[in-house]
DNA sequence: TTTT
DNA sequence: TTTT
């Protein structure tokens, strides 16, 4: 009745981006998320991957702005979906899906190392450096995700989810909305 | 850096309760979740089934008064860890850790099959119909649980986590606080 | 950038709607939230009562179906307005602006003193005990609300908002969506 | 029962830090978080001030670490005190009592007005760039405030609250833990 | 001014 | 299979 994620943490690649067959835009991307505590051991594992899913216009704005190492915050719910593998075993998979995706660096750093972050308010640049985008029902408009400083990806070039391993089985009947 | 989870939804069945060999208690039950629309088919899967897993305290009050179909909200965090199955697979398992959990259906069911939901006031029996619990760092003290109108189970007599197909590996590693 | 409340208690009152000089519909009330401790005193203060705005076919489906004492589930964002006062003074007024509000007791209880609740899964009535309504930019169909259990009110007799001694100055400029 | 908020945003002053009779720190901001729509009007007012409160170690690692206009996440509860003010009026106040919050941003500026922003990963000065403190009924030791670049500001010789117009009277009968 |  |  209620299933609301709030994340914020690193891509630990870039995003993927591809189309459905009803040529519904669909973006995966995982996100690394440091646990609140260190683990018994020493170097234990300590974050999290949780795979993140957009559809439509927020995908699209996923996989221009976002990259590999970008602290990112994440809003949506929890989807577990499953599928027959290879072997005829039941496979259990759980996503977020994402209705909300805020870019919290700006990642335009062509020339320099240092990454400048998001503008200050009562800064006088009028550059709003942190850009946002958020889907839903409208899943249409984009919104300030253009504001980002980033330079946006040309992805027509890219062979998105060419073949990684990993069982390929969104289909438009996964539509969240 | 920041994972919160808020679920609200009913428990696919009786929770189960065990004790690590360190003697900590943990609770697994699985909440489902509906889903806020109707799948593209018709009366397609409309529900997500996410797995809970309570510690210490907060374990004991939920084995003792959570059951199958109680209306239950969760708050706690995404885990996702990993382990390697028989066939020298690693498979990945998600689960909420939570770290509060709240009853929002009494369950004193006296005489019959259906749940007479929570919060009888205005009925003459001074009963406070919700019962909740916080669990956390502190991890040590019941809050509130107690003040649920449901009667403890006594899990003893249980055999929990009587092998049901899934593999069991949570041990004290896993602890999350 | 992200601003997001999850709340559940119960409403102080019986919801009140009214409709903006354009006539969209808003309906406010105030949750009764339980805090998680109780403080130092004894009886001393143990609930925080945060004032609810929903607009449009939520505020509708809220003022329909939701009641006095009810468990209420909330989800929204917070927001800050202000308003000069006679005196001339500025008030600022925090409020939660819900897009998403579950019914957590169904309330049919004319004819007796036991709240029913919702229905389990898995019981053969195929009654769905717990309504919900979601608003937001879709802000047009009824989603579940219609589910609940409750019988609707007819509001038309109502004076919404008569003047209750506190200012009302919620406007179309308010409008959140 | 439930009361659970998440915001993210920036401060629009330094934190302001004091200690309660009793010897109890506690450190007060204000988030300005951007609105997710433009209103009706053009340059109208697009976010929301929301006062933030945090107590302990918590309050002082943020006074310590936090400065005006960091990108800044934050994690905790409404609550709603009220005070009588000098006309014998009751005051009604809307806090967020902050259990977790993360530095978004690290705040290292050798050299000038200009916020740097935060995981300066790919730079040559292994800083990591996001600290983060969490609170709560733990409340006692320091959790990763110290893994932020910035530098600590000695916060004895300032006069906090030293009084800015606006009422004081958090006493340690606040005490959210 | 508050709910159970 | 992972980010900083």
């Amino acid at each position: 009745m209620l299933n609301r994620v709030i994340l914020i943490g690193r891509l630990t690649k870039d995003p993927e981006m591809r189309y459905t067959p009803a040529g519904v835009a669909v973006t995966q991307f995982t996100l690394a998320v440091d646990r609140p505590f260190t683990s018994g051991g020493q170097n234990e594992r300590e974050a999290d991957f949780i795979p993140i899913v957009t559809w439509r216009q927020l995908a699209e704005t996923c996989a221009n702005y976002l990259r590999k190492g970008r602290l990112t915050a994440v809003e949506g719910r929890i989807q577990v979906r499953n599928y027959e593998n290879n072997e005829g075993k039941r496979v259990y998979v759980t996503e977020i899906i994402a209705d909300n995706v805020r870019f919290l660096e700006s990642g335009n750093r062509e020339n320099g190392p240092r990454d400048e972050g998001a503008a200050s308010y009562g800064s006088g640049n009028g550059n709003y450096g942190g850009g946002n985008s958020q889907g839903g029902t409208s899943g249409g408009n984009p919104q300030g995700g253009g504001r980002s400083g980033g330079t946006p990806r040309n992805n027509n070039s890219r062979d998105p989810f060419s073949d990684d391993g990993r069982p390929i089985d969104i289909s438009e009947d996964d539509l969240p909305f």
